[in-house]
DNA sequence: GTCACTTGTTACAAAAATGATACAAAGTTT
DNA sequence: AAACTTTGTATCATTTTTGTAACAAGTGAC
């Protein structure tokens, strides 16, 4: 497996540190935060497996933190709090995290923690990505796209430019080969909001994604009619 | 979601019943066991969601037991113990534990670790199955229909297509063979709106997929005179 | 066989889904 | 703010799908 991202947001710096020293030993990447709009930000930009959070931040939202983060990544989130406050855990695993920790701890046992919660998350997530675990995907004549850079290669190495919409939407189609998807699914994975319906914006973009890779005999984004579309993997 | 099966391992009669009554009061299902043995047999005979352990049992083996259990189920583990040392928090959570609390503790808190381990493990078990997710369902001379491509096949592997609407009607009689359906009762069963009596819609289809299918002799969907239409399944 | 009724078949028209294009709105960068 | 990129809406052309009507064919009762 690769190396594990772990983003750890606090304001303490010197914790911030031993946190750093203590756990890249272990082999993890650590990505650091401390405050709410950079750890926002970090967790749109890069894929990230656990997520250590400390809801005390400058210009913090406290718990309302925990959804958002969510909603830009899978990881799972360790909440550690300087308060053993019942409620406030209760609150917080309410809210989608997945262990709380009470300051102060010993590293030991914060590493044990991240790994519990790094089994769990990790089969879920691997499932999500069959077999495609290295970040390069190859598909149809050539192509590459890269998951990490978010960018489309051709067969020279040249990189094509997808827009982000039209990657995330061709990645969606991609991760689940030979099955048709609904526009409202694609519609759901690719982006927030509501989806309507006679909303043709997934057509649009399908049409665009088609006409940049080549593929104007529908042959690896066929059509299902009434149904969606579907991402058709070699044979 | 079904209903949440708790197996409760401890020998404390007292705490037992208290988080009995407590738990089954959120809805969850809980299944007691007071010693390593029918915690075991009890882990084998029945689908377990999580599983709250004491490890302090009368015919105990510690930690040893942790191993055992998920070898007999994908529970999740959430270890209860008087102990607060961290030695052996870590070695639990190292042995697959996903939860580790210290008596006494609140029960509220039980019950949101309880939910972050159901959140994280029914995550993982519903990303076990995406293989098995391509339905495909053989009938006839070599058919197969394929549920996530909302095709069918015929036995050299060639797609014969079949339109969104005939697909569904052809699934909905294969889903109950051997038996008539109703015109209105398929119609019901494959489009929105109101059947209208002497609506011969379903007929046309019928009519349309035998063609598809080869089927003119009526062998394989058989009309059922005054009745509707029936899927006649292999014998 | 004839009659009353149900079902199959065909042709055609209406409806729906899709692809393509141009343009407007929204968002970014400079 | 201007220039550019990205995305969505509106529109139209095309293709596909579906339902209606009409009639032919089948079925069972008498």
């Amino acid at each position: 497996m690769h190396k594990a991202n772990i983003l750890s947001i606090d304001d303490d710096a010197n914790l911030q540190f031993v946190v750093e020293q203590y756990l890249e030993e272990d082999g993890y990447n650590i990505i650091t935060a401390n405050d709410t709009k950079s750890a926002l930000e970090k967790a749109d930009s890069m894929p990230l497996d656990v997520i250590l959070l400390d809801l005390v931040l400058p210009d913090g939202e406290g718990m309302a933190i925990i959804p958002l983060l969510q909603q830009k990544c899978r990881a799972g989130i360790i909440v550690v709090s300087g308060k053993s406050d019942t409620t406030e855990k209760i609150i917080c695993l309410e809210m989608g995290a997945d262990d709380y920790m009470t300051k102060p701890f010993e590293m030991r046992e914060l590493a044990a923690r991240i790994k519990a919660v790094l089994r769990r998350t990790d089969k879920a997530q691997e499932a999500i990505k069959p077999e495609n675990q290295s970040e390069k995907i190859k598909f149809g004549d050539g192509w590459v796209l890269d998951t990490t850079q978010f960018q489309l290669f051709d067969k020279k190495g040249q990189s094509s430019y997808l827009t982000i919409g039209e990657f995330k939407l061709l990645e969606a189609l991609i991760l689940a080969p030979n099955r048709a998807l609904s526009r409202e699914h694609l519609f759901e994975l690719t982006r927030d909001g509501e989806f309507e319906a006679f909303d043709r914006a997934i057509d649009i973009q399908i049409g665009r994604i088609r006409k940049k890779i080549n593929d104007d005999k529908a042959e690896i984004i066929k059509t299902v009619r009434g149904v969606g579309y579907m991402f058709v993997a070699e044979t």
